[in-house]
DNA sequence: CGTACGTTTGAGACTCCTCAATTTCTGTGG
DNA sequence: CCACAGAAATTGAGGAGTCTCAAACGTACG
């Protein structure tokens, strides 16, 4: 860990300042790394569920499987993203999590997060804020992609993952690395891949986006947040408890 | 509050056994019982929250307005739940509350719940588990929103609401009180208000369901379980961290 | 160079939407 | 109890958006 903040660390002093000691405490939280790669399934849907982890490099994404064969991508995890703190109390995993690419993670105890509470409640306070904060993306999500076209929807995802990209690297530009296929970009949009295809094609054309080889390439920010309806960064307008 | 339990620990209770002492200090959070009546809105979006609030009586929801002028309900409230919990560590509103119907609330500050959690690691536990419950419950529908047809996502809907009364009231037989429009039940499913006519209208001709006048029928739950490709409620297979 | 996988394109079908007209329900005052 | 007005629900017709199936094309990687 050394002088490098942990992701916990990191994701906590979103929603206020951690004293030097809740920082301390939260690193140590953190186990070794641990390399995975592509395609590798961090744990299934069911699974027991001990810990959490933290996602030091790579990205992620949860997924479950449909009754009807499909499947469903339901979140999709950056780097410095923590994987499956909301549900920390559960004891059973409510949905899959593979990686998009090769990566590296630190497991984290539930138990030991939950004994941390009860030292300080601040922290306790900040990780509600956190899960809180997770539940409104959710929503958000639900909402745009419940009632919307399919032009609506790929715009509103890219913009999403863009606006959680900067939030992390704040000079980040309009090109950014994006280890989606198609195929997953529909599962995680409700889409057949045949649409996305088209849609991107179109969105190419216009001079709004361009996607290709994994990596994105927004050409009009400000036409594609009109396109996807976007109202702001979520976080811009939530402030937590203290 | 007497004998009768409170709204909070009956729903706590769900994830764990509550101690007497615990029990008592939730239901000393509820306030006193306030009459509100059919299209009273709670609070607003972006309203200054300091306060959540247990519905003793009559159904709510939750919505946002949309850019383009729909509304989207985000939750659907049955006597009984907790409003807001999940958002308690927010000093802002994400979504609007309104009521379907009279009823009654009472009031409960978010800084005693807080501070409660002080004095209870055990409630914050299953604070965390209740959260994640819903939090659980909102993918769930996501999912069933995203990509399905309007016959599976009305299928889906009407069991859900079905299987959170019987949560309450074990005895529930097929016929229920329904105080959603078509309307409503269109804002909540992404759907138009015409094609959830069609849709109902078939489920009658069907022999499936029978919704009019504010009552539902379900006629054949089996078949829109099946309809509506449930895999059992939630909460069957979720189990909270003690 | 060949194979596998991901992407693009085309055609036809189906779902759901919009708009508009009509019917049914609900509540209110006479 | 009835008449009425407003709201909610139904029905029809036409159209936009998205799906499926299938084939062609590109690209990455052995």
């Amino acid at each position: 860990m050394g002088q490098q903040e942990g992701c916990i660390a990191h994701h906590f002093g979103h929603y206020g300042t951690l004293s030097e000691n809740d920082r301390h405490r939260l690193d140590a939280l953190e186990g070794a790394a641990v390399d995975v790669i592509k395609g590798q399934v961090l744990w299934h849907e069911g699974d027991i569920a001990r810990e959490f982890c933290t996602l030091g490099r790579g990205w992620a994404y949860s997924f479950r499987h449909m009754e009807d064969g499909t499947r469903h991508i339901l979140e999709i995890f950056l780097p410095g993203d923590i994987i499956g703190l909301c549900e920390f109390s559960f004891k059973q995993r409510l949905s899959s999590v593979a990686m998009l690419e090769d990566g590296e993670i630190r497991l984290v105890s539930n138990r030991q997060l939950h004994d941390l509470f009860r030292q300080s409640t601040s922290l306790m306070s900040l990780c509600f804020a956190v899960c809180s904060y997770q539940q409104a993306v959710l929503s958000e999500r639900m909402v745009h992609l419940s009632r919307r076209s399919a032009r609506q929807r790929v715009a509103y995802l890219l913009f999403e993952i863009f606006c959680r990209l900067r939030r992390r690297n704040d000079g980040l530009e309009e090109c950014f690395r994006l280890p989606l296929s198609q195929q997953q970009l529909a599962d995680a949009l409700g889409l057949s891949p045949v649409h996305v295809s088209r849609t991107l094609t179109a969105f190419r054309h216009e001079g709004l986006l361009k996607i290709a080889r994994g990596w994105a390439h927004m050409m009009d920010r400000r036409a594609l947040a009109r396109e996807g309806s976007v109202s702001g960064c979520l976080h811009d307008h939530v402030e937590p408890l203290v």
